[in-house]
DNA sequence: TGTTCATATAAGTATATTCTTATATAATAA
DNA sequence: TTATTATATAAGAATATACTTATATGAACA
């Protein structure tokens, strides 16, 4: 049930640049699969937790991950409230499964799960 | 015919870094829907030449876009060649068409033309 | 040939980006 | 309450980006 709207060519760019960075769109790959906490992305990405922070903030600046917060850790999604959220799923739609890295993550014991 | 090939997320992310930018957001999309040389850009954007020329080189650099002399002019173009092609024609489907810009130019005499 | 017009390149600058380390905040559990 | 764990923020540094002006190149034409 996409709508098509038409997009601003500002917006649109602005986050066409939060997506041109390989980590951040890794992230939404990821996330467009599964939720994800901080610090699962910190083990998946080598780089230090602030870095990855940073990243996420970025993203949630540009309204397009949302967070929630479940017991101690905070887990980002996409936000399907986000009027580029159609926009993004489609730029991303072609771009490699990254749920290996959580298999791999899952086998080290290392995936957090709330249920 | 969109093959929807697998994208690798390094260069994924490297073309949409190009495309993160509001100049060359617009330029693309004028080139979707029509060819256009530099100076038409020149005066299409309140920016100088060389800023112009700069922009163009860095989509031309990824293999974005393509270039074809005709006489004193270079036009720059969408390169269908590019593994890209469907996946930026894809991303700025639903931007707002430029058309109105070029008939601008038209009017002011400002259109380039080789026929 | 020399001049003009279109475009590219070079060099420099201001700002933005993306990390780092150090520290603050906030929830949980002993 | 205190310690621990998860996350965020602050400050600073290295690098990248996007302009500017000056200059080079290259085609067209008198």
């Amino acid at each position: 049930m996409q709508t098509n709207q038409e997009l601003d060519i500002e917006s649109t760019a602005n986050v066409l640049k939060l997506l041109g960075d390989k980590t951040r769109l890794t992230m939404i790959k990821i996330m467009s699969e599964h939720e994800c906490c901080v610090c699962e992305f910190v083990d998946l990405f080598e780089m230090s937790q602030p870095a990855i922070s940073q990243h996420l903030r970025k993203l949630k600046d540009g309204g397009i991950v949302k967070e929630t917060r479940r017991s101690q850790w905070i887990f980002y999604s996409l936000n399907p409230s986000s009027s580029f959220y159609s926009f993004i799923t489609t730029v991303i739609r072609d771009l490699p499964s990254q749920q290996y890295k959580l298999d791999e993550l899952e086998v080290q014991g290392k995936r957090i799960c709330c249920d």
